[in-house]
DNA sequence: GTGGTCTAGACCACG
DNA sequence: GTGGTCTAGACCACC
């Protein structure tokens, strides 16, 4: 895994994470990897690992059971879908709608170029 | 002007700016405020103003006549154009399409919510 | 039985045991559950009941009879109410003190509150 | 100041802050110590203050002016108020009771004891 | 000057 | 084994 540096590490490594729940690759109950497994897999500093947990357990998102691990909470999907709707409502879409409006990019190219987008990323292997 | 805390100061009055070119209400040629007047008007640090302008500067759209102040280039409007499109494509589309897959958002939604921000933020009154 | 999350789940076990003796539950010189009943019963790892029973030995509060099992000793009693009252006036009294005045919080306000909790706790109901 | 060593440094550093707060010492609006300089001063890592004003700043209780400092929200006392009566509520008044029921203490010794803590503690210079 | 982040490394309690 | 905390030191963007 590769990271952008215009977001914190740790920022990006608890966005990774809520991206694999709502893909549904880490259902709910699943425990994670521990702190420094993640730590070794990524090559980052366990303490920046433990900075992405604290804010994925704040956000009750996973649970730590101590001496165990972190966990999936049962209703982790939702609350990631929340926040992270609530945060794209607020902060990007706003933003997103000045850009085109004052860019001149009409709805049309963006459907297009989305379909494409989804043909690159999000293939599904049977098609 | 209220700032966002999740964009540098400097860089959203340099976006202001921008947008301003590209709504026409700061043609080629025009004078734009001194770093004082703006700093005063924007309530921020005038070295933040000047951060603001150093960057116009370097892209070109925006010039300073010594001791009389800075001024809009000729092609300002292109510039700003070409900068904002590149950084829009590179930095945003691609986190946009993903949030949007991963969120669940169709482009049906977003076109209804556009024409709802323009009516909002665009709207001319006389039409 | 639930486990606070603020506190070593070993000394809380090791509390309630302490309960249990102070209540009159567990007199003098009666066998205690062995290590595997009580982690079986309270679904939690032997090895933290083996740290409640090696804290309450190290109070004499119990005793090891090799090959036997745990039990109370003759002046479990008093060791218990020993240690808890030390324990309550030096650490939890100051900081509970502290706690009323800052959040205002008056004596009258509290005697209600523990007639409420007694009542739902302590309760006989042959009374 | 000194810091007991069954609590995080950076919670008693918040409870600190928080405390200050309440006794109006830190009004609203206030800027309150650098990180640097409140490190300095309580001879902590830097990191261990800006742990504690994460904390205060996720409960609302400071905010940052970017390049400037943290500041006093204007209804910090409000939700310090909440949060520490939130907590004593439903952590430490359930324990209080259970151990003075335990440990045979009547509501009389607590008032009597009470009053002597408030004399050491909280003073008044002019009485 | 301000805070934000990251690394390296350590120690600890807990299960 | 697990996470939690702290230190030391560094670099950075920003105001």
């Amino acid at each position: 895994m590769e990271f952008r540096d215009n977001e914190a590490i740790y920022l990006q490594i608890a966005a990774y994470a809520g991206e694999r729940i709502l893909l549904g690759k880490w259902p709910a109950d699943q425990k994670i990897p521990s702190v420094r497994e993640l730590a070794a897999e990524l090559q980052v500093n366990p303490n920046t690992v433990v900075r992405a947990y604290e804010f994925l357990q704040h956000k009750e998102v996973i649970i730590n059971k101590r001496g165990i691990g972190f966990f999936i909470t049962a209703d982790a999907r939702e609350r990631v879908m929340a926040y992270s709707r609530e945060r794209f409502m607020t902060n990007e879409l706003p933003e997103f709608f000045r850009n085109i409006y004052l860019l001149n990019i009409s709805m049309d190219e963006l459907r297009e170029s989305y379909e494409q987008f989804k043909a690159e990323h999000y293939q599904q292997p049977g098609a």
